[in-house]
DNA sequence: TAAAAAATTTAGATAAATCTAAAAATTAAT
DNA sequence: ATTAATTTTTAGATTTATCTAAATTTTTTA
């Protein structure tokens, strides 16, 4: 149906969209680790597609087939590092590589069973939600740690970083998917944090605060 | 490391290669739906990479390096038809396809964690031996049913061909996997047998005796 | 064993996805 | 409101895997 370079771009689109602004070609080419012109290139066709919308230097968004389509792919990305961890026992910090190839295997049967196997999970291991089959994303609102003050006491549910390293630091300070935490005093000179965790005190920087969602 | 269509032909050479002779740009043709002309400027890449001996109009052979990457590319092709039968209730005829796209998802750590979480199958659905991490085959030796006697019986243990339409015919018989079977009479005008499964009679084609794959 | 047939390779093109360098459009700054 | 900086697009190449048509080599047949 779609070429393994389209349905990338089709993703990025997505992850890249918020409701105001549209998707810009530079930002792509960042996210995607590629050259400008080659982002011009792939809007163009996948414009023609009719996959988004697409006016020369304006940026892009996807139509609701295009959005349909990155929501599946999320969807396979999402419960393929389900299962990896549920069931092949893989640390969270190891899937994401992995389910990177894994979302574009195509048969929607497949995956519909997998999800099935797997009891219908509703998020992924990073705390992620996964979309239903018909595209439906189960959408709680959280909040970025940084955002909150002190003596405010909630539950990680999110990380916004996915790297290997901020995983196994947050698996070192048992800062995980679950845990709940009160925020004990802040700093104001670096905004760093002193966190009560369920058996100890954790002291984290600005740039770990900014990438951890909570739940009140 | 290869690409796809490297490691498509790489498993397409493994299997059409035996002992004697090797394997012909036309066969490469035939079984990978290509043309000659392509077959020929792949072989040469292939054997850039010493993952072949290629004489120009003498045919191939797989080297060492090359057999074991053929090897590994089976065992994932076996292990996930495996995976897809075995945990996600697929019917054997439905699965090649998918297992075509996902013999090629790199990680052999996924693979291998697989394999443990199965229990280390030793044949696939088709009831073709699944090679181990290092390449070793439990290859079981096996007789065509259309070269078999006369009263003699044995144990359905694979097949030559795998395609849905054969797989679903031999559903509906019962002549699957692990069935004993005995022949009770073959037609010399057109090689046509009757056998005595668990149940009842069958009368099968010189065509379909020559796909089943026994053991005495 | 020479001609005919078949198999294989070479030459030259094409489509997909990428790149660099240059041109054009947009946005920001004086 | 010009000029300067930034962003984006266009033009032209490159790489990979294909293809068709023509040339070459091998095999078969007479
Ligand atoms: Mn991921
Ligand atoms: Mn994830
Ligand atoms: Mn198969
Ligand atoms: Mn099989």
């Amino acid at each position: 149906m779609n070429t393994l370079a389209e349905e990338n771009y089709l993703k990025s689109i997505f992850h890249l969209s918020d409701a105001e602004e549209s998707v810009s070609t530079n930002q792509l080419a960042t996210l995607l680790n590629t050259k400008a012109s080659s982002v011009t290139d792939m809007l163009k066709k996948l414009a023609d597609k009719a996959l988004i919308n697409y006016t020369p230097y304006q940026g892009v968004r996807l139509t609701l087939t295009g959005e349909k389509i990155a929501l599946n792919i999320i969807r396979k990305h999402r419960l393929w590092e389900y299962f990896l961890v549920e069931k092949l026992n893989f640390k969270w910090d190891q899937v994401h590589e992995m389910a990177e190839e894994m979302e574009h295997i195509s048969s929607n049967e497949l995956i519909n069973r997998l999800d099935k196997f797997m009891g219908y999970p509703k998020f992924d291991p990073h705390g992620d939600p996964i979309p239903d089959m018909n595209g439906q994303i189960n959408q709680h609102d959280l909040k970025l740690l940084s955002a909150i003050e002190v003596n405010d006491s909630g539950i990680i549910c999110g990380v916004k970083n996915h790297t290997p390293n901020f995983l196994q630091y947050l698996e070192k300070q048992s800062l995980t998917i679950g845990k709940t935490i009160i925020v004990i005093e802040i700093f104001p000179f670096d905004q760093s944090m002193v966190l009560q965790t369920e058996n100890k005190e954790v002291h984290i920087s600005s740039e770990v605060a900014n990438n951890l969602l909570i739940s009140l």
